[in-house]
RNA sequence: GCGGAUAUGGCGUAAUUGGUAGCCGCGCUAGACUUAGGAUCUAGUGUCGAGAGACGUGGGGGUUCGAGUCCCUCUAUCCGCACCA
């Protein structure tokens, strides 16, 4: 039988199904390990060939481990919820939920056809309730605890009550929005409503005021990673700041946690490195200034207490609070307005303006603490309200935003630190500031003479010891947005009573999506739930009308697969004991902010409630790169750049020997070509254009005594010779019309090919369908068809062929870039697929797909076919003992199949598979005692080809079923080496030398050949270096 | 602006981590077989040179017996963050 890749794929695929090759349990017996894919999104546009690049790689290590004896779990879901499926339900009215198992569907049949290992009885959906039930439930559970930062860690809320009423809050050391003191008295004489709006500020889940990114286009809230340059992520629309009362989690309270634990995982660096970015901690102190003239102060955080003496303003944020307060009437007006000014802008506006410098000055002034000058307060949006805050000491001399500020409001700029051995400078004169933290602190009294770090803790320890502040750690890192005011999403476990949130009662989990008659935003503004009837408790307390964000389901989905059918509990103790963590996690990049800080966080909370057995939920993660297509353009030639270009090329060169000039302008009127000597004028147009200037431009003509030639442009392609027939009679005085006849009036779009001189000049760049272009040249006859306006379509041709440009960019429907796994795996197989995708480069890398080179693959898979077949198709198995130089090869292969997969160096991995079929096809081996082993080899890689083979060398079992082969090292042992002899570290010739060979014998042996004094020149070595069983190096 | 990564034949890439640069595949050239086919097989293929040989890993410099690999510097591309005090 001939390698029939097609019949094989789905034999195997079937067999997989039916004997439930890849279903997994609890085996305490056997080690276990746990390979996850990032879950996809079920988007309307199917799996494009970028997508499984990362699940076969994990399917490899999965099938790999397998064999070495792993239990293996490897799941695969559906991250369901979510934007797309809801505006295709606000557009056609059905449900997302129906959109969303139709995609599923699609999602399935993909994936089944490339053959990957997962057990599909643990599949899990986030929108199925028995899922979101969970996700419901750690809501509850966020919002009954508080994070105890003396502990470190979350603490159920009941026990922070009983310290109120013992003690008051003024022992509570928390993570909390900010809360005023209280005694236990005070606590005890509150009224419910007071009593949970203090715990309000304290619960891990908490309803807030906050600045959000509103999206008015999607009409909801989005979180800082869902908006990127003022756009939203999903749908590209503008994002605005805007107050609003949000579901936040407390996230920042376990910022320090979330970096310290970074070092202990196998991240790439620079994976740790964007998240300690996004968690942004830096250490300083926090100091308050005196505001002059009243009791009050402003407390600010610095980096550089060491420049405090150089702080000659202070500024604030416009949103803080205390603006009101130290505005002074004459100043009102003007900061009103600034506030008002700085409200309205975008996210988009704010960043594109970063440069431009913007503030007013309140009036008020405050004390420096340490030089105890008066120093005036001003606001201005580069200091930001929510971070630390919210206040600054400016340092001119120091920072080079303040800098600025003092230079654009003629500020005061002291220098308080200086480089060793310089002398100090006006600072006044200077062109930009100091800010490196290094150097020697000056104007800064007992200070100085201080280094810079040493003043830093210095002064730090002096600003606590006078009570003016203390050290501190701020964060970057905000607290989550919570809300979404959608309707495909989890909706929140929450009810309104007296106007505070209650949580409903586990048991009466899950809290299932009510339907509703339309996705939209009611007329009163409210999110889409508002229309659900009866959308309360039974007492009749309304329920919650947000949904939860998308993050909300993925943030724990690797918990569940461990348990996915429990019904009493997110993950039993025993599955979690068992399983513990993701010990591989393979996905993209675009989720370093996201998703990987919010299930991080998400699990650390449930690792404190006992709830979970590891404080991490990923230990190692592979990046995969993107996978981006390849567009192809045809040219749609402008008609009327056309024209003008092809006219000009005649008429510059004085081809019609008098001479042009282009863009001539009589008065207000511009004409495209002019001729002084022939006093002709040219004006190229689309006929319709033509007609309303006619007129004028005649009288021009005719005012000035110039010929005037009118040349409508429809399809210039057919009348170029007419065209230039007429201008050449015009230049010689014959009388023309001034209107070629219009003899071309139907719209033929044409088309030009890449190559074609001047192409760029009059045509325009349009994405064409990548499967009517094959090696760039595209079928003309399918393009004609492809959309309607096209079948008259005409062609430009160079070589008789079109050719197609084209670049390489994101795959996207709208690029018609995409490739569809499915045609691949028609055509070449899954598992010259699976090969090919591994073999296009290092898995981390994004590299564009081009199919070039798949051929390769098929044939190395037929090679391999062919290794256990004869010249007839017949098996031909040999039971033979293998030679030694047959051991080798398979041993050599073992070592490097197994080296290059614990590396995951998957595109070695195949090169070393074809070096191997090569050498045993030129060897003629077809023994089972190499073919066997080979075969477990390949079956992570090739498992349909593998399995086939397995059952040709006559077992009944699944090669998974099988053992990894055992390396022999002792059929790798060369007894002499090939070494390099190099002169001046330039290799000349080989010699063979016996392993291990003492070094002068080597010396012996190298001087003994004659190739070597032909290299000396007749010279005498100054120095040999000899590199046991590496290189000889012989200096002349 | 800050931070990270990358740069090797016509193309995708490889190099035991400082030791023969270009493995494997594509493409290309030539040949074989053939009821010419986008099948299969064989040989060749970094550049210059008839040859001996010289040159060659983005550019320049350095360390070393020896550098694609280490150091300095510049350039280009990609990615992340971006008024974070």
């Amino acid at each position: 039988m001939d390698y029939n890749f097609s019949a094989i794929d789905s034999k195997w695929q079937q067999y997989w199904k039916e004997n439930r090759t890849y279903k997994v349990d609890i085996d305490i017996s056997r080690p276990k390990f746990y390979v996850l894919d990032m879950f996809p999104y079920p988007s309307g546009a199917g799996l494009h060939v970028g997508h499984p690049l990362g699940y076969i790689a994990s399917d490899i290590y999965s099938r790999y481990k397998r064999l070495q004896g792993f239990n293996v779990l490897h799941p695969m879901g559906y991250d369901a919820f979510g934007l797309p499926a809801e505006q295709y339900a606000i557009q056609t009215g059905q449900h997302p939920a129906i959109t969303t198992e139709i995609n599923i569907k699609r999602y399935r049949e993909q994936l089944d056809k490339i053959g990957f290992s997962y057990d599909w009885d643990r599949e899990v959906r986030t929108c199925s309730p028995d899922y979101y039930h969970w996700t419901q439930w750690t809501f509850i559970k966020m919002f009954k605890h508080w994070y105890n930062n003396t502990t470190q860690k979350a603490e159920p809320i009941e026990a922070l009550i009983t310290e109120f009423e013992k003690d008051g809050n003024a022992k509570v050391n928390a993570a909390c929005s900010e809360v005023e003191p209280f005694s236990a008295n005070e606590w005890s004489s509150m009224n419910e409503k007071q009593q949970q709006e203090i715990l309000l500020a304290y619960r891990l889940a908490y309803l807030a005021d906050t600045m959000v990114n509103w999206c008015p286009a999607l009409g909801t809230v989005l979180a800082n990673d869902e908006v990127k340059d003022g756009f939203s992520v999903r749908g590209g629309h503008p994002v605005e700041q805007r107050k609003m009362k949000q579901w936040c989690l407390r996230i920042s309270a376990y910022a320090e946690r979330l970096l310290n634990d970074l070092d202990t995982l196998d991240w790439s660096d620079s994976l740790k490195e964007i998240q300690r970015n996004w968690i942004g901690r830096s250490e300083g102190a926090e100091v308050t200034f005196k505001v002059d003239g009243t009791d009050n102060g402003i407390l600010v955080f610095t980096t550089r207490p060491d420049t405090i003496y150089g702080a000659t303003f202070m500024v604030l944020a416009p949103e803080s609070e205390l603006v009101s307060e130290l505005t002074t009437p004459e100043h009102k007006q003007a900061v009103e307005e600034y506030i008002t000014m700085a409200k309205r802008k975008t996210e988009r506006e704010r960043q594109t303006e970063v440069k431009k410098v913007s503030g007013q000055f309140t009036g008020s002034y405050a004390i420096n603490p340490f030089t105890e000058k008066k120093i005036p307060i001003w606001i201005s949006e580069y200091v930001l309200g929510g971070y630390g805050t919210g206040a600054i000491m400016a340092v001119p001399a120091h920072d080079s935003r303040d800098f600025v500020f003092a230079k654009t409001f003629g500020l005061p700029i002291v220098q308080t630190v200086i480089q060793p051995g310089e002398t100090p400078t006006d600072p006044a004169t200077w062109t930009e500031s100091y800010d490196a933290k290094e150097g020697i602190v000056i104007n800064s009294d007992t200070f100085n003479g201080l280094e810079v770090q040493e003043a830093i803790s210095t002064i730090n320890a002096n600003i606590e010891k006078q009570g003016l502040g203390r050290y501190k750690v701020n964060y970057r890192l905000r607290d989550a947005i919570f809300s979404r005011q959608r309707y495909w999403g989890e909706p929140f476990p929450v009810y309104y009573k007296d106007g505070m949130p209650y949580t409903i009662d586990e048991d009466k989990l899950p809290l299932e999506l009510p339907e509703v008659d339309a996705y939209l935003p009611t007329e009163k503004g409210e999110p889409p739930l508002g229309r659900a009837k009866n959308w309360q408790t039974a007492e009749g307390y309304p329920y919650e009308l947000s949904t939860m964000p998308g993050f909300a389901g993925s943030s724990a989905y690797y918990l569940r697969y461990m348990d996915p059918k429990n019904s009493k509990e997110l993950v039993s103790k025993e599955a979690n004991e068992y399983w513990e963590n993701v010990d591989l996690y393979i996905g993209g990049t675009e989720h370093a902010t996201g998703h990987l800080v919010y299930s991080r966080f998400w699990n650390k909370f449930l690792f404190d409630l006992g709830y979970v057995c590891k404080n991490e939920p990923f230990k190692k993660l592979v990046n995969q790169g993107m996978i981006q297509g390849r567009s192809s353009f045809v040219y749609r030639i402008n008609p009327e750049k056309m024209a003008e270009y092809v006219l000009w090329e005649h008429l510059k060169d004085k081809k019609m020997g008098v001479e042009f000039v282009r863009n001539y302008r009589i008065g207000n009127s511009k004409f495209d070509f002019f001729s002084p000597d022939a006093k002709v004028l040219i004006e190229v147009k689309k006929q319709q254009s033509l007609e309303k200037v006619a007129e004028p431009y005649e009288a021009l003509a005719a005012e000035k005594g110039y010929k005037l030639l009118l040349i409508p442009i429809q399809d210039f392609m057919g009348i170029q010779d007419e065209v230039l027939h007429r201008i050449k009679e015009a230049i010689e005085g014959k009388d023309v019309p001034a209107f070629v006849e219009k003899d071309h009036i139907e719209k033929f779009p044409a088309f030009v090919s890449k190559n074609i001189p001047g192409r760029e000049h009059f045509s325009d760049e349009i994405h064409v369908d990548i499967s009517l272009v094959e090696n760039d040249i595209l079928n003309v006859e399918e393009f004609r068809k492809w959309q309607p306006h096209l079948s008259n379509a005409r062609f430009l041709l160079e070589d008789e062929k079109y050719v197609c440009g084209w670049a390489v960019e994101k795959m996207s429907k709208s690029m018609y870039n995409v490739v569809n796994p499915d045609d691949i795996v028609e055509k070449y197989g899954a598992d010259t697929l699976r090969i090919y995708e591994m073999f296009l480069g290092p898995l981390e890398q994004s590299k564009p797909w081009d199919t070039n080179g798949i051929d390769g693959v098929l044939k190395f898979l037929r090679r391999l076919w062919r290794l256990a077949h004869d010249a007839n198709n017949e098996v031909c198995i040999s039971n033979e003992p293998a030679t030694n130089d047959e051991l080798k090869v398979l041993h050599k292969t073992i070592k490097k199949i197994s080296d290059n997969i614990e590396k995951f160096s998957f595109n070695t991995g195949v090169s070393a598979f074809m070096i191997c079929v090569n050498e045993l096809n030129d060897l003629k081996c077809n023994k089972r005692e190499v073919l066997e082993p080979l075969t477990i080899l390949i079956a992570p890689y090739a498992p349909h080809t593998a399995e086939e083979l397995w059952h040709l060398l006559g077992h009944k079992e699944s090669v998974f079923n099988a053992q990894w082969p055992e390396l022999k090292e002792e059929y790798l042992v060369e007894d002499s080496f090939t070494c390099p002899i190099s002169f001046n570290g330039k290799t000349r010739f080989t010699l063979d030398i016996p392993l291990n060979m003492p070094k002068d014998e080597v010396e012996k042996l190298v001087f003994a050949n004659e190739q070597t004094d032909r290299y000396l020149h007749g010279k005498t070595p100054r120095k040999v270096i000899i590199v046991p069983n590496k290189i000889v190096n012989i200096v002349i």
